[in-house]
DNA sequence: CGGCACGTTGAGTGGAATCAAGAAGTGTGG
DNA sequence: CCACACTTCTTGATTCCACTCAACGTGCCG
């Protein structure tokens, strides 16, 4: 939860993920960097952006987790996606007339605003950095996507077991996971309503999870004991979540 | 089923749908319509594209209705969306490595074929022109996260309404349905696969539909006999769907 | 200490899947 | 023209999984 100033030597999160998409020049970094330069804080459990809003805007985490979610009107909860360090949040309602979701905090969080304006003169002056956001983008839909398979088509324990996965990719790819583990500050309520499940059921899912020898899920950190077991059980490709090769320099 | 040549008057489903976001200038539309002047055939039930290929193009169907949709390894399917006149097949995929996603004609169907280096210049000097695509993928971003929260929250007779009222608006908006009723060619066995359910027990929900005076689903013809109450009942808000009001002139 | 958020477990129920079978409609070839 | 295959739709009986309701444990914080 330390909010890195803007001209600071380390990279941001959003900088090493489209750095696996493509090759990014010293400007090329520095722009984006100063794409992300107003940063502010937002604390956990409080919404950041809400459905009705008509004024838009987009973020870009920087530090913290944080979710987007859709409300029912029987007062039920579907979780669409967390967003971890890297994402962007709010990208698509910028379109929109009116925003589809809501985005809320998990944690404390710190964000840096995208002006639209801003990112509009980005697209245009620098083709390669849009192509790589488009590219994020479209990462972020496949995402969905899968979520929406998962949901549809496979057994909570899959997917419960599908989902971890994919969220140990995802840090991974920002330097927030090691090979087996890695730290992940939701509960169960909330990860039940990402999956579909009740959080009782995604209790007793995850219980299985542990005596089969797979994975713990305990006092915010996730432990993967078996990968393979845990991929093979899982059918996870990760090919959605196209994680290049690192570039050679 | 007739293709109509490029040179027609008659305005593609594409500019149709565009006009409704944004005014175009007749050069404008004469150069969405240079877009997809290439066109070909293809017929029902089979593949156009599949997850694994590496050579990725991009489609805007014409005529028919298609279908994009994953296979599991233990012989599921489910499909993601349904794609009619007017919208994008495969446009994602033109971004990421592989393509995520399987699309599959459902009727004879005429699509264009785009080259990703025509949309490139197109996206790079008809900026407007740009902005109503990014719509137009946003809003089918809208949709598959609305899908999403369907599978995810909603009991089979909500979520089965609710999928046959959105197709009725994407109907709308391209001039293929009236007010009560629209020729859709889907059968029970795709349909239960988009909705996350079993033929058999769609057979059931549809006819529970069909009991309460709701809607009739027969015959590839769905009939909204009581469009108030299916909102109702679905909790249908179609701001997701971004049906602008259409412009003056 | 009490209150609260979060996690855990048990018992019972309901609803969607599964298994099984048949009806209705369509196309094809003898 | 009819027999046959095939797709699609429909219904019934049964099973099982996930939800619901209820309760209790545990750790944290005021």
């Amino acid at each position: 939860m330390s909010p890195t100033p803007a001209s600071s030597a380390a990279p941001s999160a959003l900088t090493r993920k489209l750095a696996v998409f493509t090759t990014l020049t010293r400007a090329e970094e520095a722009r984006l960097e100063r794409l992300q330069a107003q940063r502010r804080r937002h604390p956990a459990r409080t919404e950041l952006l809400h459905e009705a809003q008509g004024d838009h805007a987009a973020f870009v985490l920087q530090d913290g987790w944080a979710m987007s979610y859709k409300l029912l009107a029987d007062g039920g909860r579907q979780v669409v996606d967390f967003q971890v360090p890297g994402d962007f949040l709010g990208l698509r309602s910028l379109l929109l007339r009116t925003s589809d979701h809501n985005v809320a905090a998990v944690t404390d969080i710190v964000v840096a605003e995208v002006p639209p304006r801003e990112l509009r003169e980005l697209v245009e002056t620098e083709p390669r950095l849009a192509m790589a956001l488009l590219w994020a983008a479209s990462r972020d839909e496949a995402m969905v996507v899968e979520h929406l398979v998962g949901i549809g088509r496979r057994s909570p324990m899959v997917r419960t077991a599908h989902q971890v996965l994919e969220l140990h990719q995802r840090l991974r790819l920002v330097g927030l996971a090691d090979d087996g583990s890695f730290a992940c500050p939701l509960n169960q309520y909330v990860l039940a309503d990402a999956l579909g499940l009740t959080a009782i059921h995604l209790n007793r899912t995850l219980r299985q999870l542990r005596e089969r020898g797979l994975m713990t899920f305990r006092k915010g950190r996730v432990e993967i004991h078996d990968a393979p077991a845990m991929m093979a059980l899982a059918g996870f490709e990760d090919a959605y979540l196209d994680q290049r090769a690192p570039r050679p320099s």
